[in-house]
DNA sequence: AAATCTCCCAACCGCGAATAC
DNA sequence: TGTATTCGCGGTTGGGAGATT
């Protein structure tokens, strides 16, 4: 047998919320913290179903949210991270302390896209909007988190992205795939990611994609490092999949790209967070890094 | 001043993954 | 092991606020 149902619809409120309803929310988590959100509108007394209670708190009432505008600074690194992986804005999120998932997806909607457009780029690819057409139907594109290969070796893959050249780096055991398996965590049919538009993994690689796992796992971590601060070694030294793109293009934008890409069953590559890069104190510190600034 | 339009954001909806039973 | 439910996510929408006519 299943559980019992979440909440009976009939007997809740819908609509905005009442200063009434967000106090006894708050003083409820307060007292017994967060958690158990089925059972929470009953014992807070709230007349809501827990989901809705949990939107609120997560999106509203949670004492460390950050209020007012975006600075110029979370704008960037907004459409940095977004142009690395898509629609995924809870992990977006992640990255940008204080701020909701449901805030940056608001956020772009209303302003970076519009941003972007301003600036010529494609708002989904992030690539110069008279070049979209011609690009998305041609065979360069290539896509990280519907990757047709794994890369079980170390290689170098030159890749454009807008107009400014990346170097990806991609070191894995072979043993830390899963036999064909494991899946990239992103199910939906995401916006277009990147287009990337330098050619896919040489064919050295290509007899993996049939015998390995289709996609490389993105979802755990990305962090911005200055440029050369991980070196090509201390990466290796890691036994887990681990993906870096190194933007040349320094002057521009002083920032290294690392993408820790986690298959599953093994251990986290000790990628550094970009919480610690950006110089966030321990406090600070997303949920996914160590005292250190390494991913646990 | 009133009507209409546009923008913005809080909240809802539906789905897939994870989990409890 | 299979099924039902919860949780969390991304897409969408309703309506309030401000701008424009």
């Amino acid at each position: 047998m299943g559980r019992s149902p979440c909440c009976e619809k009939a007997h809740t409120n819908k609509g905005a919320w009442t200063k009434e309803e967000d106090q006894r929310l708050i003083n409820y988590i307060r007292s017994h913290g967060e958690g158990c959100w089925r059972s929470l509108p009953k014992s807070a007394g709230l007349l809501r179903c827990g989901k809705s209670c949990r939107l609120r708190w997560i999106n509203y009432l949670r004492p460390d949210l950050k209020r007012g505008n975006f600075t110029e600074q979370e704008d960037e690194l907004i459409i940095k991270l977004h142009s690395m992986l898509g629609n995924k804005w809870s992990l977006i999120a992640g990255r940008l302390p204080g701020r909701t998932d449901n805030e940056i997806k608001n956020y772009w909607n209303t302003h970076i896209k519009r941003k972007l457009i301003v600036r010529g780029l494609d708002p989904q690819t992030h690539r110069p909007l008279n070049a979209t057409a011609s690009t998305t139907t041609a065979n360069s594109k290539f896509d990280f988190r519907n990757a047709s290969h794994s890369y079980s070796t170390l290689t170098d893959i030159d890749l454009t992205m807008n107009q400014n050249t990346f170097k990806l780096v991609a070191m894995a055991d072979d043993s830390s795939f899963d036999d064909g398996k494991c899946n990239s965590g992103t199910t939906e049919e995401a916006p277009p990611p990147p287009q990337l538009i330098q050619p896919p993994p040489p064919p050295l690689l290509a007899h993996h994609a049939d015998q390995n796992c289709q996609s490389i796992n993105l979802d755990l971590s990305i962090g911005l490092v200055p440029f050369q601060s991980l070196t090509r070694s201390e990466s290796a030294n890691s036994n887990s999949a681990e993906i870096e793109l190194k933007k040349e293009q320094e002057e521009v934008v002083p920032y290294q790209f690392v993408v820790a890409a986690t298959p599953s069953k093994t251990p986290v590559p000790q990628a550094v967070c970009v919480c610690w890069q950006l110089g966030f104190q321990r406090g600070q510190l997303c949920s996914n890094c160590s005292t250190n600034g390494l991913y646990r």
